[in-house]
DNA sequence: ATCCCTGCAAAGCCTTTGCATGCGC
DNA sequence: GCGCATGCAAAGGCTTTGCAGGGAT
């Protein structure tokens, strides 16, 4: 429950609605169509819009992150655990979290802790350019 | 020019507009959208649903590659070169190529050979989970 | 009571699809 | 001439935005 404290010290305020999304997000990377599908079964009433205003405000306080990978749309997930990868399946579209390594030695290690067989992998670094520190 | 040959033995027909994409692409990371202005600039009559069409094609082929920034639109570059990765500025979105190699010790490269100084990155592994692989 | 948050509706992007015409082979 | 590729138009999926009412503080 440390998110309440977060949302309030900064401003925010704890509805129904938030505290499912935090909750449904507890378990798995969701998508914003998989979060409004679980929060319909529970009978929370919710719009997409508002899931998505939340979850932007969740990322802006770290308390969630999300990760585009390559569905064409976003999966955000609770930021409760350090900094950490994914092993998307291609045939079942399972993830499992890893730990970040080494990429190459990673890969090698991948397959003998977990036998998940990479086929292919994303590297993307964010930051700022030589030129754009300096403005 | 040797992606004529590509095409060509695997079916696929050469025309103005699959060259000039190829041409656009030489250079840079494109969107769909930037390759739809460079060749409407250049005269060349095309259409977004036709750029779209090649470009699934020429990554089947594995003549082009496609990232997600996460800019919320795919990406696509010329696979001329080795496996590599990118630095995005999250100030001018400029983008520049890095070779594949350890990532801890990457980020400590990338700062020393290029000042580009990493705040956050993404890393995805895609292939077969153990489960899958016995289908 | 204040002001944020929500639902509802509409619209904005990016991308895909259907269909008839056109062009490479 | 055959069949893929294209342009055009329409539609689909994901996401954002405007606005008035409702709820948290």
């Amino acid at each position: 429950m440390e998110y309440v404290e977060t949302l309030k010290k900064n401003g925010y305020r704890i509805t129904k609605q938030r505290s499912e999304i935090l909750n449904a997000l507890a378990t798995y990377p969701l998508s914003v169509h998989e979060l409004f599908k679980i929060l319909q079964q529970k009978s929370v009433k919710i719009d997409l819009a508002s899931i998505y205003r939340s979850l932007e405000t969740f990322e802006r306080l770290g308390l969630v992150a999300s990760s585009d990978l390559g569905e064409g749309k976003k999966r955000y997930e609770l930021l409760h655990t350090k900094h950490h990868h994914h092993l998307i399946c291609t045939s079942c579209g399972g993830i499992e979290d890893i730990d970040c390594a080494d990429i190459e030695t990673a890969i090698q290690k991948i397959y003998k802790n977990t036998q998940f067989k990479v086929e292919r992998h994303t590297l993307e670094f964010f930051g700022q350019c030589h030129l754009c520190q300096q403005l």
